[in-house]
DNA sequence: TTGTAGGCGTTATCAA
DNA sequence: TTGATAACGCCTACAA
């Protein structure tokens, strides 16, 4: 295959490569004929600029990666989403690399994108483990953690404040007039079941409920199926509240039809309120009330953090957590 | 910012630049002590091989492009994933690109692309417009069509069988017993409703059956909400139908809480048949009968034959139909 | 086993 | 307004 440089442009044009350079980069100091002689043969050679070559001398590469969890969860898209409108605006492409939850691989695609010479990264850390973050930090790359919850201060990071999320939730059935409300909540090593199920308790509190240790449950597997039979062995038996906060959507999901399938009433009967606004809460035979995680706001505002870091000055680590927004649909 | 090269490198060992590279390649020739006095540095210098540079010398990137025209469809989650299945595990990073459905920013991807070297290019294409294939074809990059209905033979083109599905589907009522079928189709301009149009016209008359065209309407925006409302009309009248067949699941959900609020039962009353199997179709409060899109699969094969035309030699143009699957559940 | 030379395609710098 | 030269970091080919 025949590859096309300004080199082979120039020849044809009886110029020197680098009045070809000056053309492609709409330089000034080329001489009206000459240009349009030259673009004539680019057009003509379908000659295409090696950004490859352009990157090796300048530094940049106009690219950043990304490295995602979990790339077949629906919620990294909206996020993505936001990344792309950033940063696609300021020409920047990105490397989509997905750790798949395994740290290996998150640590593989670290080296590779460094290698590439992306100009930034954008991650979902596995594991706080502190070995790669050392590892960008030596190579200086910028980046930016998002979404996973993690304590070091010494690193940029962004994602959702959840203690607020899940007290908005529980203020809003309170002010509904409940005041006996079941809390089911995610698995305890998840800490983001933690931060939520403390915004819940922080809600009861400050409107003078006592927490009952005995209208909290734990789902372990937090998806539809499991919260429905838990749902309805709790419904089997005598019980004593009127309202239910969830860890998330699917167990709101599971415990909706639990519900519903003993003939009672959403909300009359019982009430219920989800977390995070996944596509199926506005779709259920019950709109879902639900917590909205801004997903879309988190990809560009992380976006906008690394660009920052990219063009600026070196400043002190953010640290930011999004608001998240109550949903009020039907099931409250 | 000081940078390490293999030059610098090779200066603190006291070698040549060239023995470096040889012990970053895992180069044979080289003397056991030289090399781990090499690796020494390397590791204390932090060292970060430049795969720019490599690839300008090699003229290959080890990355591919996709383009797809809404980033933001849960859709091409399970298509990327299944993409990234392949790539990874043959070393490949992915450039993802959003066309938004915008001509304009579609042939923008496809320039950068190219001009980013990229070894080949996955595209869902927003028109029919031939100019950015052939300016595929004249640069020489390795590329692949996917999911887009074309009726262009002289490209790589892998997608649905879109005819197939909506005839299993319709087939599957008929031999629950149903002779009266409602189909609640897409918009007429579009071709993917003309398909399974089609599918499941072909399916009446292999089954004896007389299309009755006051049987098939058109939903012109084909989500809940819509079809919600147009079913509330048709039910409201009096209907002569045991079954209904939809273009997508969004419809088959609107459907199906029209039925269920006038206290008609799925599918004793009426049966419903969706198309896609979105993630909503199984968590229904009656869990949804339709037509699984193998769309990882598709990420899959699409990647292979990406690489097939990477590595391998010229052939044929493929245009590859994977075929739907029949998810039976509950509301048939 | 190791080193030298040259080139991948581009651009910045300086000279003409 | 244009050209020559060097350099970005690496690797291949050849020489030592």
């Amino acid at each position: 295959m025949f590859k096309v440089t300004q080199y082979i442009v120039a020849e044809k044009a009886g110029v020197s490569a680098n009045t070809v350079s000056r053309v492609v980069n709409n330089k000034p100091d080329v001489n009206p004929k000459t240009r349009k002689r030259i673009l004539k043969i680019i057009n003509k050679l379908n000659y295409t600029p090696n950004l490859l070559a352009k990157s090796l001398k300048s530094g940049k590469t106009k690219t950043i990666g990304v490295i995602v969890s979990n790339l077949n969860n629906p919620f990294f898209n909206q996020v993505l989403s936001g990344i792309d409108e950033i940063l696609n605006g300021k020409q920047y492409n990105i490397i989509i690399c997905n750790s798949n939850n395994d740290y290996n691989r998150e640590e593989k695609a670290i080296v590779t994108l460094i290698q590439k010479r992306v100009d930034g990264i954008l991650i979902t850390p596995v594991e706080e483990k502190s070995l790669d973050f050392t590892y960008m930090k030596k190579t200086k790359v910028p980046f930016v953690l998002f979404m996973s919850h993690f304590k070091t201060t010494n690193t940029d990071y962004i994602g959702f404040n959840d203690k607020i999320g899940s007290f908005q939730a529980t203020q809003h059935l309170i002010s509904r007039g409940h005041r006996k409300i079941l809390y089911l909540g995610g698995p305890s090593y998840f800490s983001l079941a933690k931060e939520r199920l403390y915004g819940h308790k922080k809600a009861l509190v400050t409107h003078g409920i006592k927490a009952d240790q005995k209208l909290i449950k734990e789902i372990v597997n937090p998806n539809m199926e499991e919260s429905y039979k838990i749902v309805n062995q709790i419904l089997s038996k005598e019980f004593d509240f009127t309202a239910i906060a969830t860890f998330n959507d699917y167990i709101a999901m599971g415990t909706l039809k639990a519900i519903l399938e003993r003939n009672l009433k959403v909300p009359e009967d019982i009430a219920i309120i989800g977390y995070d606004d996944i596509e199926f809460a506005s779709l259920s035979i019950v709109p879902l009330t639900t917590i909205r995680l801004p997903k879309y706001l988190l990809g560009k505002k992380a976006a906008e953090l690394l660009l920052t870091k990219i063009t600026g000055r070196k400043r002190k680590y953010q640290r930011i957590f999004l608001e998240p927004n109550l949903i009020i649909r039907s099931s409250t």
